[in-house]
RNA sequence: UGCCGAAUUGUGUAAUGGUAGCACCUACGACUCUGACUCGUAUUGUCUAGGUUCGAAUCCUAGUUCGGCAGCCA
């Protein structure tokens, strides 16, 4: 490892540096805590690559740990796409672990806190509870049940895990501080009871830890050093630590940093919110290709290191953070550039007939699939009397710069052959249906006369070549801010403003359907395979698919600096 | 009104008392059988006000702004 690889990256690298220096570990373990409750996405993403990146740059090593606590929203088929995820991104974990694998040590460990007295039975209702919490700035007061005895706690304890309570009558609590400036410290609930089945213990249990238990006791059972987390669970570590402490373990407690997640613009990135968009039907599926999963983006043709490149590219730092939408795109684009093969594809088909070409007569043109890689090959393509061109491609009368089909101008066919524009038809609507071309015969690619140059090259497909295809083009799942928020305004002015429903700013035209053509190697593809079309952007095949209609994801559009201008 | 955090070009992130750098974005130019790619050039930044110092993004003081916290969710 050279010497600016081996330089902390980041201030948890930092802070993991200093303590194997300082010897309080001598050695790193982490661990990806996720809840089995949803789908991966791309902020998992950025855990998983904190956490997996640490335990490898230190030599160390990284669990994978379920935090099933809470079998209201849990289901073993989130466990196994969990796992199918994280391997498709390239992580390897150490051991796998289920947080319910350790109910029964926990248990132990709860009534450990009752026999110290730090724990007790509480029978007050959850909305007494809520009031005697308190508020931000006022403290709460004690429980009329925090000062009951050892035995009594120890005896309610069991018969709250014998089922003997309905949902809601007790909970277990933190015996703590009910004055602490810090709300999560005013004797948390530990242990609640729920009747419900859970997709590993079944019925087995009925009380079940919370998080704030579960979890540093998991961490420290484990060995984990590092316990890296998001940033909302700052105002945990002191209960975090305290948990540690008082379940007495011998071994070096370990240490939560926290950093702050992913944000990126126009996306949402909220599991609640993505559940969301799934129930509602605005997406077909948590594997829709505009959803920020792992899943979809898999699907819609991102690879693991376009994501995780991006990843390395944003950084980890505790500052709340925005990125644009245009760095994902960046890296994809880099990605694929290089690896995917050029074909062409007709979104929006628009007739062209060559005058001067016979009806009966074929010329076959080997075309490359990349211009910076020829060991990729060529494939044959068919140059006829009629081909489809893209319709934003001919302009009856052109604008300025316009380097494309217009009425006496000329542009070559990809490819081909140099064209020249003679006339067009229209139909009764007015609307361009037919371009009349003539071809400039000396000018096939690859001749003599080819040298000539045109302003603009164009991609077509012959009659003879075009194999139907859908084309699903996609924009982010929210509107911008600023266009979002023009709607709101007028109601909320000068009320407290009400929680904004994202629901109001989803983007009604994140996917549209074009329907044209594609060449018969992209027809003949597998789902998952990609390529460029040319001009058109990155694309890989949908599952959708069947033998009568190929289905592609624009993956990512090309940078067009042509567009841009017309704006 | 309490507590815990965070502020560096448009965005994200480096610089650990000593030349404010990198990437994306943007603009312009070169190249081009993809208006892509590639290459070149350029613009823009240390939240504010004081202080310490030869020297401050960095240390100190006081503010400002933003985020998080009152689940029997994680």
């Amino acid at each position: 490892m050279s010497e600016v690889e081996k330089r902390a990256a980041n201030f948890i690298e930092e802070f993991v540096e200093e303590d194997i220096a300082s010897g309080r570990y001598d050695h790193v373990r982490t661990r990806f805590p996720p809840e089995p409750n949803g789908f991966l996405h791309i902020g998992h993403a950025k855990a998983l690559c904190i956490d997996f990146g640490i335990a490898q740059k230190y030599g160390g090593k990284c669990n994978l740990r379920f935090d099933d606590t809470n079998p209201t929203k849990e289901d073993a088929v989130f466990v196994d796409n969990i796992q199918k995820d994280i391997s498709w991104l390239g992580f390897q974990w150490d051991e796998l672990h289920f947080a319910s694998d350790f109910f029964d040590r926990l248990y132990e460990i709860a009534q450990g806190l009752i026999r110290k007295g730090v724990a007790y039975v509480d029978d007050q209702s959850p909305e007494e509870m809520r009031k005697n919490r308190g508020t931000l700035t006022q403290p709460g007061v004690n429980s009329p049940w925090r000062d009951r005895s050892v035995e009594e706690n120890l005896d309610l304890f069991e018969r709250m895990k014998n089922g003997e309570f309905p949902d809601g009558s007790r909970v277990l609590r933190a015996k703590i501080d009910m004055a602490s400036p810090n709300v999560l410290m005013r004797d948390p609930t530990i242990y609640r009871i729920l009747h419900m089945h859970h997709h590993k213990t079944g019925d087995k249990w009925c009380i079940y830890p919370m998080y704030d238990f579960q979890h540093p006791l998991q961490d420290a059972i484990e060995g984990v050093t590092h316990s890296l987390c998001s940033l909302e669970y700052e105002i945990h570590r002191p209960l975090y630590n305290w948990v540690v402490e008082q379940a007495g373990f011998t071994v070096q407690p370990p240490r939560q940093i926290e950093f702050a997640r992913l944000n990126i613009e126009r996306t949402v990135m909220s599991k609640r919110h993505l559940r969301r968009l799934v129930e509602s039907g605005y997406v077909s599926g948590w594997d829709d290709p505009r959803m920020p999963t792992l899943a979809a983006m898999r699907r819609r043709g991102y690879s693991a290191n376009a994501i995780k490149d991006f990843l390395g590219r944003v950084g980890v730092a505790k500052a709340d953070s925005m990125v644009e939408g245009g760095l994902l795109e960046a890296c994809v684009r880099e990605d694929m550039g290089d690896r995917c093969p050029r074909t062409m594809a007709v979104l929006n088909p628009l007739k062209v007939t060559f005058e001067n070409w016979p009806a009966d007569k074929v010329d076959e043109l080997e075309v490359e699939y990349h211009p910076d890689h020829p060991e990729m090959g060529t494939r044959k393509l068919h140059f006829t009397r009629t081909c489809y061109i893209e319709r934003e491609d001919f302009m009856e009368e052109p604008v300025k710069k316009f380097f494309r089909l217009a009425p006496g101008k000329e542009v070559r066919l990809k490819g081909a052959y140099i064209v020249k524009c003679e006339s067009f038809v229209k139909d009764e609507a007015g609307e361009v249906v037919e371009v009349i071309c003539s071809v400039d015969l000396d000018s096939r690619s690859g001749s003599e006369g080819a040298n000539r140059k045109v302003k603009g090259t164009l991609h077509w497909l012959s009659d003879m070549d075009a194999c139907p295809a859908e084309f699903r083009l996609y924009e982010p799942i929210l509107l911008e801010e600023d266009a979002a928020a023009e709607a709101e305004t007028e109601e909320t002015e000068g009320e407290e403003a009400a929680p904004a429903d994202f629901m109001d700013r989803v983007n009604p035209h994140s996917l549209t359907v074009q329907k044209g053509f594609c060449e018969k190697v992209a027809q003949d593809a597998q789902a998952g395979d990609t390529w460029q079309f040319l001009r058109m952007g990155y694309f890989c095949k949908d599952p959708d698919s069947t033998q009568a209609l190929s289905v592609f994801n624009r993956t990512v559009p090309l940078k067009d600096s042509w567009a841009k201008t017309q704006k």
